[in-house]
DNA sequence: TAGTAGTGACTAACATTTGCCCACAAATG
């Protein structure tokens, strides 16, 4: 039972509870409880069984309770019982667009209604508008829901939804009513995955740009277009919002359309406090004096006592109190990284030669690149031998040759950390490498223990100094392996070693919530472009944006480090005969 | 239901737009 279930299950009792028609407060104590489990890296499995479940946010007495008998008997009576009165199937009507929990309530008990078939059917027989409240609209728009539920695409990851926003934006900003637009919502806030995405713009307009961004080619239908705002969907299946305000609102508009919702929630909290109330249109004193507008995002922070907070971390993981408490951690920029530690070359699976590459690194800033091929175990991409990596070490020197001091080239290797556990070189052939960089790439679905040893095993290898994508996790589908955070973090620790966080948009391995964790404990991270082409080693700006979300200190990603700090620590770590 | 204040009670998650039906549910961050 993972983390993951845990939400599931949580949510999937506050949605019966909903349906049910319970008090919003229990629902709400469900919810939280599940935010409160996703926040968390450690498996709540270890917090129950070191007797902490109410140390998690949101869990207390009955909670504990609940998930007490999950652990033990592997259910929850409370959840049977429930279901035995609200059908678990109804939570499946809750996707449909434009069906929520009233609704819901009300065609199980009118109709009998309990799945999507039933409630097909009963709109396609004109049952629908038979209900109080609905009509033949309502029927149609239902129809049209379950018809796009199987076509509309579920979370995508950043890097795909980036693209299309900044078509989107550009399109935005060349209006002549559009005097700004910005990127909003999750993608603003560099979430792995975004849902849809959210774009406000400041118009002197409103009427015109809606028309325009609901008329835009790639728009294949249009869900929702009133005064103030727009929602889309695009080819794919992506949807899109545009909010719309005087320039003047901008700032209180931004911010709204930011998020998250808790933060938020958090923010308007704070604003009531201090006698005003809160809105994307203003902020508006209670005392009934005229309302402020904002243009800037900073000023609404100012006007709440608070330092403007960096999107990344505006999730309600504890930003607002520590901005009060004037705690905000100081964030890393993309400027401030100066060397990529895990890239490839012809001479494994990677499409550029290793003067491509160190040419690219050199022209974008970088003072250090590291050459990481893969070893020779992982069949599928032509890994070196030892004795290529000899011979690679002469090419190596070349290019190092001509580029003289204007960057430092490492002789590294992406070693196969095996299924048996051993590592794909000798400690001979690893010890001449600069740095070695340990990965999981095949039976990445052993039993949690076994695939931990094996992780560990690697960990604990006095050659090894960064663990590459430490999950081997592919977005938006395939979760990482079943790692034991509880073993690994602390084993990393005391190795010394650095955790990648790996920064193709595919991978972001680790996450946002592990890497804090690693962090707070004073671990050291990477932050690496896995490159394959000199073409991808501009993308590390992806990595950056997971260090930010984790709250990391810029001296604790060895990116950061000059050559001299990072040969230092590499030398102290041991055993390398640098091939010079 | 959680959290807190204080042992049984009280408070807590904000503010808005849209659309369909004729006042309200759903959806948005």
């Amino acid at each position: 039972m993972n983390n993951q279930q845990i939400i599931e299950i949580l949510n999937l009792i506050a949605d019966l509870l909903q349906i049910k028609g319970e008090v919003i407060y229990k629902i709400l104590a469900y919810r939280k409880a599940a935010e409160g489990i996703a926040g968390q890296a450690r498996e709540v499995r270890e917090y129950w069984r070191d007797g902490q479940l109410e140390s998690i946010p949101g869990v207390g007495k009955a909670i504990a309770e609940k998930l007490d008998e999950l652990f033990t008997n592997g259910k929850i009576q409370y959840l049977d019982k429930l279901t035995a009165e609200v059908p678990a199937s109804l939570q499946s009507l809750l996707s449909v667009p434009d069906m929520g929990p009233k609704k819901v309530a009300l065609v199980w008990k009118q109709l009998g209604v309990t799945n999507l078939a039933e409630l097909q059917r009963a709109a396609e027989q004109g049952q629908l508008r038979t209900l109080a409240g609905m009509g033949e609209k309502s029927e149609g728009k239902i129809l049209a829901g379950i018809a796009a539920l199987s076509r509309r695409s579920g979370r995508i990851p950043l890097g795909q939804a980036i693209p299309v926003a900044e078509e989107l934006l550009a399109y935005l900003k060349a209006l002549p009513m559009v005097t700004q637009a910005e990127l909003a919502g999750s993608a603003r806030r560099q979430r792995e995955t975004i849902g849809d995405l959210d774009l406000v713009a400041a118009v002197t307009d409103a009427k015109t740009v809606l028309y325009k961004f609901v008329s835009h080619p790639k728009v294949v239908a249009v869900v929702g277009q009133g005064d103030t705002k727009a929602s889309v969907e695009l080819e794919g299946g992506l949807r899109a919002q545009l909010w719309v305000h005087p320039p003047e609102h901008f700032g209180t508009a931004l911010q709204y359309a930011t998020g998250s919702q808790g933060h938020n929630v958090r923010l308007r909290e704070r604003a009531l406090s201090l006698g005003y109330s809160l809105s994307e249109h203003a902020l508006t004193p209670l005392d009934g004096s005229a309302p402020i507008a904002c243009a800037t995002e900073a000023e609404v922070y100012a006007y709440l006592g608070l330092p403007w907070i960096a999107p990344e971390l505006r999730e309600d993981r504890g930003e607002v109190q520590a901005a009060l408490a004037g705690k905000l951690p100081t964030l890393l920029t993309p400027a401030q990284l100066i060397s990529d530690l895990h890239t490839h070359s012809t001479w494994s699976d990677g499409h550029s030669s290793i003067r491509e590459m160190a040419m690219t690194a050199r022209e974008q800033g970088l003072k250090i690149l590291a050459i990481a091929d893969h070893s020779h175990g992982l069949g599928i991409v032509n890994g070196m031998s030892p004795a290529a990596i000899l011979e690679r070490a002469h090419e190596i020197r070349a290019v190092q040759a001509e580029m003289g001091a204007s960057i430092l080239l490492l002789h590294s290797a992406e070693v196969e950390i095996r299924a048996d556990g051993e590592l794909d070189y000798a400690d001979d052939v690893l010890a001449q490498l600069d740095i070695v960089v340990a990965s999981l790439h095949v039976s990445l679905r052993q039993p949690r223990e076994q695939i931990t040893a094996r992780l560990l095993n690697a960990i604990r290898n006095p050659h090894v100094d960064i663990i590459g994508h430490p999950t081997g996790r592919l977005l938006p589908d395939r979760d990482g392996a079943d790692l034991d955070m509880e073993q690994i973090l602390p084993a990393a620790l005391q190795a010394g070693v650095a955790l990648e966080i790996n920064a193709n948009w595919k991978r972001l391995d680790l996450n946002d919530v592990s890497a804090r964790r690693y962090a707070e404990m004073g671990g050291l991270l990477s932050i690496n472009s896995d490159a394959h082409h000199f073409n991808a080693l501009a993308r590390t700006h992806y990595g950056v944006a997971v260090a930010r979300r984790a709250w990391v200190a810029p001296d604790q990603i060895i990116n950061t480090w000059n050559a001299e700090r990072l040969l230092n620590w590499l030398s102290q770590r041991g055993i390398h005969q640098s091939f010079g």
